[in-house]
This record gives C-alpha cells, sequence and structure tokens, in this order.
DNA sequence: CCACAATTATTAGAGCGCTAACCGTTATCT
DNA sequence: AGATAACGGTTAGCGCTCTAATAATTGTGG
C-alpha cells in the first residue's frame, strides 16, 4: 500500500490550523445560542448592507441553494428578513432586523478575541508573512479571470 | 452597526486559503468516485493500518458518531469492513479490502498533485516558515494537557 | 413583438458534521 | 463477587453543504 505523509503535506498543515480556530469560534459563538454561518451572514450584512442571496452566498464560498436553510432559520428566529428587490423582482435582499444588532455585537467581541489569541506570540512581521504566503497558496488555485477576446 | 474588517482577519485568510486547497482536492477526487472524507479515511488506513473507529475519529479531527454513516457506504461500496476486535468486543478495527487498494493509488496520485500545485512558487524557506507559523496559531488553540495533580 | 437565453431563488435527495441518549462490554473499587 | 463507572459504537434529530431540476423574472435575438 501506498503511504502518504500526511505530516508533510501543507493540507494538513492548513486543515489543522483551520480547525482550531473556526472550532474556538464556534465554541465562543454557542452560548450566545447562535452558530458559526448564521453569525457570519450578520457579519456581510453589517460590513456591505442589505445583499441578494446570491451575492451573500458567493461572499461565503458556498452556492446558493446552502443558503436557504440557514436564511429560513434566521428569518424563523427575528434576526432576518427577504425583501424582494424593486429593481429586480428575482432578487431578495437580505435585510437585518433589529435583533440582529445587539447579537452581532456579541458576535463581533467573540470574533476580535479569537483572532488575538491567534496571532498571540506572532511578531507583526509573522504575522505579515503568513498573510503573504497564504495569499500565494491560494493564488495557485485561483483560476485567472478569462480574458474576453476580442476578435 | 459594528463593523468586522474580514480582510484584516487571520481566520479569513486561513479559509481563503484552506477553501481554495480543499476544493482542488474534492475537483479531482470526484472523477474516480470518491469523497474526500473517504479519502481520507483510506489514507489513515494505508499508513497506520486497521484501526478502531474512535481512533480514526480521533485523527479525522471528528466525533465518533460522525463517522458511522461515512464507514456505512464504504462498506457498502466494498472498500472496507468492520470486524470485531478480539482483546475488546466493544471495538470495530476498520479493516480495508482489495477494492480499496487501486482506489488509494489514484487518491495519492491526486493528493500529490495538489499539494505540489499549493507549494508552486515557493522557496523551500518559505514552505518550512509557512508550516512553523500554522503550527504557532494552532498551539495558540491547543488547550495544554493538564497535569495529573500528584497528591 | 415574441421566442429564446440568462439570472435568481427554491426544492429534492444525498453526504457529512454536531449533541444527547442508549446498549453492550470492560475496568474499577470496595 | 457485585455494584458502579468508564468506554466504544449506534441511533435520533438537527444544521450546513453539494448537484440537478424547476419556476419566475429579466435580457436579448430576430
Amino acid at each position: 500500500m501506498l503511504k502518504y505523509d500526511f505530516e508533510e503535506s501543507l493540507g494538513y498543515w492548513l486543515t489543522l490550523a483551520h480547525h482550531a480556530y473556526i472550532s474556538e469560534l464556534k465554541d465562543r459563538l454557542a452560548p450566545h445560542g447562535i452558530t458559526f454561518r448564521q453569525a457570519e451572514i450578520l457579519g456581510w450584512l453589517a460590513l456591505e448592507g442589505p445583499l441578494p442571496q446570491a451575492d451573500l452566498a458567493s461572499r461565503m464560498l458556498i452556492e446558493p441553494p446552502s443558503l436557504v436553510g440557514t436564511l429560513d432559520r434566521m428569518e424563523a428566529s427575528g434576526l432576518l428578513e427577504r425583501r424582494i428587490c424593486p429593481e429586480d423582482r428575482r432578487k431578495n435582499l437580505v435585510h437585518t432586523l433589529p435583533a440582529a444588532e445587539e447579537m452581532w455585537e456579541k458576535i463581533a467581541t467573540c470574533a476580535r478575541h479569537v483572532r488575538a489569541q491567534a496571532i498571540e506570540g506572532l511578531t507583526d512581521d509573522e504575522a505579515t508573512t503568513l498573510k503573504k504566503l497564504l495569499e500565494k497558496v491560494r493564488d495557485n488555485f485561483v483560476v485567472l479571470a478569462p480574458v474576453e477576446s476580442v476578435s
């Protein structure tokens, strides 16, 4: 049987660090009665204002159908509202409701704590280097936007 | 509304790189008719031999119940077999079957390609630095093993 | 104007993750 | 030895993800 040395694989290191980070965040969010993905949705809406579902999905790196159930649950718990876009009646603009406001403050506090914990013991230079290297890795997979062929 | 700057968060960079890596691997595995998690199971068994389900789950960073369905599907497709451990009849040892052999060769090829693609354009020093920094981040979250209090 | 294509959201069905609760087996402790 | 605790696996119920197919709306071609 072929062997594959997980310990030497960048994918494995990435997975370990990512898992540790996200797990910590989930653990801190749970006592406030919100999930990681629901928190992320409130984050994007806080940053960018009301968004159509497709735009929200693309920012979260998921497909539009994956969002439907989560939005349903958040609408049921009074955090959100879908409103049909007047300019394009195919689109739903996702709006936050008042209950989202105080929830978002708790979420942001959790997120800042986890972020600070993550870079504890790293110098500014090291954090910058880490960001740069992670971007390089990502760019190795991102498909270059195909240039429109001008005939 | 409070704003949270995703672009400045280590968690976001980590997520982007991790997502790109894993997505690429999933895309390469799909044509061979196997999922990422099923491939990972074959990888651990190739590396360590037959394992109890709880050990497998801990290596995969998931809880034992999460493994049940996936093992059921793999058993149904003839890749695996659960065998009761003679020394401890509570345990199931997960054994690979012959069909797993050729599947694993395809998987290992995919994994090596993705790994090479990920570190393309990185010097050896940069790869080493990246590993070191990712380990530092992870260690910031890992709970120190509580020392047995010697009374 | 009208047929056709593209876009947006949804449903259906499958895969994989979690916690809580349960059963059978093994270990421990008087 | 016998009661109790701990361990390994499973089930049940839920949350989030995917692809393929569908309905409604909008854009584009002749």
